[in-house]
DNA sequence: AGTATAGGCCAACAAGTGTTGACAAACCAG
DNA sequence: CTGGTTTGTCAACACTTGTTGGCCTATACT
């Protein structure tokens, strides 16, 4: 009847792996992090690895959970919620390796394609929606919203177009938030 | 002093090649694009791609060139550049798999990534400056333009995420084509 | 004609992949 | 202490990868 499992020491390799997983998947794409370098990373056999996650996959599928912890839309002034969503969104992408592992290995990977949609849909579009005026167009703004931000992340983080690199915290909030807002509450086209 | 070299018999079989590695490059990324995959869908065996390329780097090298083709924005009213380029990008995309290869191999391959920080710097920055009033603004507003217009062509063919994929093009152009056209003309902030 | 050369295929290599099973050490309950 | 379970290591597996060299065949030149 007890639900909560008693912690096990060997929680903290698991976390150990899982640390180095994502660091590896993030730096490398899912292909290129190899099972072993991600072992050697974490400083242990390759064998636990399989162990305690099944698979390379089964693995990725741990390593890879992300949550965009977005903020409530509803409590913020309305010409404000372009500019907090962009700060929100660097905050999360920076505060660790989820994003990118997800990232990166979305464009080779299927499942990691998937799993990208089902953010989408499941935390993207339903923080986003109480901004939106006409219920009919949510889908479509919440997917020009997502192919501006994907396109920040991919141009600064993963392809590093120079001038896009250069840019400051407070100077994208100021580029961007107001595009984003646009798409929010200003007319579609 | 003959400069122009003949006509081998063996254009044809790179021509061949180079098709199916572009195909394969473009739907599975450098690393799940292997030699032997290629050579079978070119009808060709694996040693041939050795010689005729040297190496598997040899072979995407030759594979990815790419030219966007950008046209002449000061031939055009100011007030359609926008659109125009959107529907451009969307042609020039869809025209074929070079900009696919490159884009899927450019997020896990540090050559890849340099090949389109170059396109960016030598195509698309050329290309939109004569339509940009302060050239001091140039890099950031192409920049900015790279963004929105490389996270659509992420969202809609690599991610796939419903709502993108949904729109048709006209749609695309009337959606985003404003925003590319702010992007230039408007004020930066 | 004959011969050099280009085009092409085959088999194999060395290295690296995910994955597995057997076995040792550490831990903990009785 | 003793027995069993957990945690970890080692070596090896079956397979795939990029890459190479040898060999055959068709073409082209003289």
């Amino acid at each position: 009847m007890d639900d909560i499992p008693k912690a096990r020491r060997s929680d903290a390799t698991k976390a150990t792996i899982l640390a180095a997983a994502r660091e590896r998947f993030a730096h490398d794409g899912y292909e290129r992090a190899t099972i072993r370098a991600i072992a050697t990373q974490a400083e242990i056999d390759p064998a636990m690895v399989m162990r305690y996650f099944g698979s390379k996959e089964g693995l990725f599928a741990a390593a890879a959970q992300f949550d965009l912890r977005l903020p409530d839309l509803a409590a913020l002034p309305r010409e404000e919620i372009g500019q907090v969503l962009v700060g929100h969104f660097l905050d999360v992408w920076e505060s660790g390796d989820n994003f990118f592992a997800l990232l990166r290995a979305a464009v080779t990977n299927e499942a990691a394609a998937e799993r990208m949609q089902r953010i989408f849909a499941t935390q993207v579009v339903p923080a986003i929606a109480p901004a939106i005026a006409d219920p009919k167009t949510i889908p479509i703004r919440a997917g020009l919203i997502a192919t501006q931000m994907l396109g920040l992340a991919l141009c600064r983080y993963v392809l590093r177009l120079p001038p896009v690199v250069a840019l400051q915290r407070e100077q994208l909030i100021e580029l961007i938030g107001p595009a984003i807002q646009q798409r929010l509450t200003g007319p579609l086209a």
